[in-house]
RNA sequence: GCGGAAGUGGCUCAGUUGGUAGAGCAUCACCUUGCCAAGGUGAGGGUCGCGGGUUCGAGUCCCGUCUUCCGCUCCA
């Protein structure tokens, strides 16, 4: 819990020094599945406060910034100007009970907060509750200096403000929250092709790249009465989380209605040629946007498991190597020896510029191990006396928890090898639980 | 926001009819052991979510508040 020693905060969380190396490590394949590894998509990164004049043209702050009344007894909601008296003392317009709606209330999602020293009306200012209007607002320009044309991505990771009435679940409801969205930009006629793949993709991606099991995944197309103002058709990807299927990822369908709006807001064309019939076209979007601390909680449960073994239980993250917050502890056979002690630093040393690698010799060799499964460390490597005659160490995987013996000098290629490619990961391999 | 429940060392909990907090695990040190959570000795760490009240005295009763959980409502 964020400030936990002032009580915290609802809606806040902080994250350790195991969860944030999770948490970059699961924006790191985003990123990478979503910008590096292709040529149509390029990244940027906006600013969290924005003209608030973005968010008007938006939508976000109409009917969210309205004085609001709630009936405490029908539960309804209702605008406090078409009252006709002081809340306390009319009756509920629906249901005719005296003295249950409550006090007008500014009723809005949005964090607001002021730019300047002086707390004047004219410089109000908002905490963004998505960062893709960060990427609409600088489509002209990005379009302009990539000299993309359709179609064409542009991609960002950032954190959001959102004043939830419910935030919980952990941290699946924040009230500050990190997003990692991609805005699709294609030709109008190309609209559906181009949502059904990525509908597609990122189903695949959530599977193939940070291995949740399919058979918890579901595709979940919106009703139409439940999409949200700017979409024309949203397909939720689902996990089945403790609480029940929830939303993982939503891929949305914007058409033009963010670009119109910018560009009639701000008077700016924010069209791109089409050569093949000398048109200025407003692309629409297809938007994959998802919550990467939703994403971090759904890597943790998916890859939890608990082994019954003999005589106590073994806790093991069953997380993919490239998503694991350490990626190789090695630790000493006898940590009373010196020269073992010794070998085992250096080759820990050797290992840090390749890939996130700890040193422990604080407990026996059993308990080291169980302590790295705990944490999802898929591999760890045990030097032992031998080692100082045959230069070679013990690699123990922590999913098939077999062991192989190596050279000193192969072992940072071979563990970069293993770390890199999921062909030797399986999911909850020797795992008896769930 | 509404209703219900809960809030004691890092974790899981115990704390009798109110008298100034304990256990196991974890952590640390030393000894011992050495390939999958061994053993021994010792140590550090809570003033009982926070604030106020009742009382000679409150973790233990009352009020308020914050947070969490469950249900409802609401909602990207």
């Amino acid at each position: 819990p964020s400030s936990e020693i002032y009580g915290g905060m609802g809606g806040f969380w902080d994250y350790g020094p195991l969860g944030v190396e999770l948490k970059n490590n699961v924006k790191a394949a985003w990123w990478r599945s979503m910008v590096q590894l292709r040529e149509d998509i390029v990244g940027i990164d906006a600013a969290i406060v924005m003209n608030p004049r973005v968010w008007e043209v938006s939508g976000h702050v109409g009917g969210f910034s309205d004085p609001m009344v709630d009936c405490r007894s029908c539960k309804l909601r209702f605008r406090a100007d078409d009252l006709k008296g002081p809340p306390s003392e009319i009756a509920c317009p629906n249901c005719g009970s005296k003295g249950t709606l409550t006090d007008a209330r500014q009723f809005n999602l949005m964090f607001k907060t002021h730019v300047g020293p002086v707390e004047e009306s004219a410089s109000v200012a908002y905490l963004r509750p998505e960062t893709a209007q960060g990427i609409f607002v600088n489509f002209d320009n990005v379009a302009t200096t990539t000299r993309k044309k359709l179609p064409f991505g542009i991609a960002q990771v950032g954190k959001s403000f959102r004043n939830e009435i419910t935030p919980g679940n952990f941290i699946f409801r924040d009230r500050e929250f990190e997003q990692m969205e991609m805005e699709f930009f294609v030709h109008p006629t190309d609209e559906d092709r181009w949502f059904e793949y990525w509908v597609e993709e990122r189903l695949r991606w959530w599977t193939d790249e940070m291995g949740i099991g399919a058979d918890r995944l579901r595709l979940r197309p919106h009703e139409a009465d439940e999409l949200s103002h700017y979409s024309k058709q949203t397909t939720d990807i689902e996990y089945d989380f403790p609480m029940g299927w929830s939303e993982l990822e939503g891929v949305a369908d914007r058409t033009d209605y963010d670009l119109s709006a910018h560009a009639a807001g701000s008077g700016k064309g924010l069209t791109i040629f089409d050569e093949s019939n000398g048109e200025h076209i407003t692309p629409f979007v297809i938007e994959p946007a998802m919550g990467v601390d939703r994403a971090v909680l759904t890597v943790l449960l998916d890859s939890y498991d608990e082994q019954q073994l003999e005589k106590e239980k073994r806790v093991v993250l069953h997380i993919k190597p490239n998503l694991a917050p350490v990626k190789v502890a090695v630790m000493p056979l006898l940590r009373n020896r010196p020269e073992l002690v010794e070998r085992a630093r250096a080759l820990a040393a050797d290992l840090r510029p390749r890939m996130a690698a700890m040193y422990d010799d604080t407990a026996s060799i059993g308990k080291l191990y169980r302590r790295q499964d705990e944490i999802g460390t898929p591999f760890c490597v045990t030097v032992d006396v031998e080692t100082l005659e045959d230069g070679a160490a013990t690699i123990r995987e922590r999913d098939s928890m077999t062991q192989e013996r190596v050279a000193l000098d192969a072992i940072p290629d071979q563990l970069s090898r293993l770390v890199q490619g999921r062909a030797r990961w399986t999911r909850g391999a020797g795992a008896e639980g769930g």
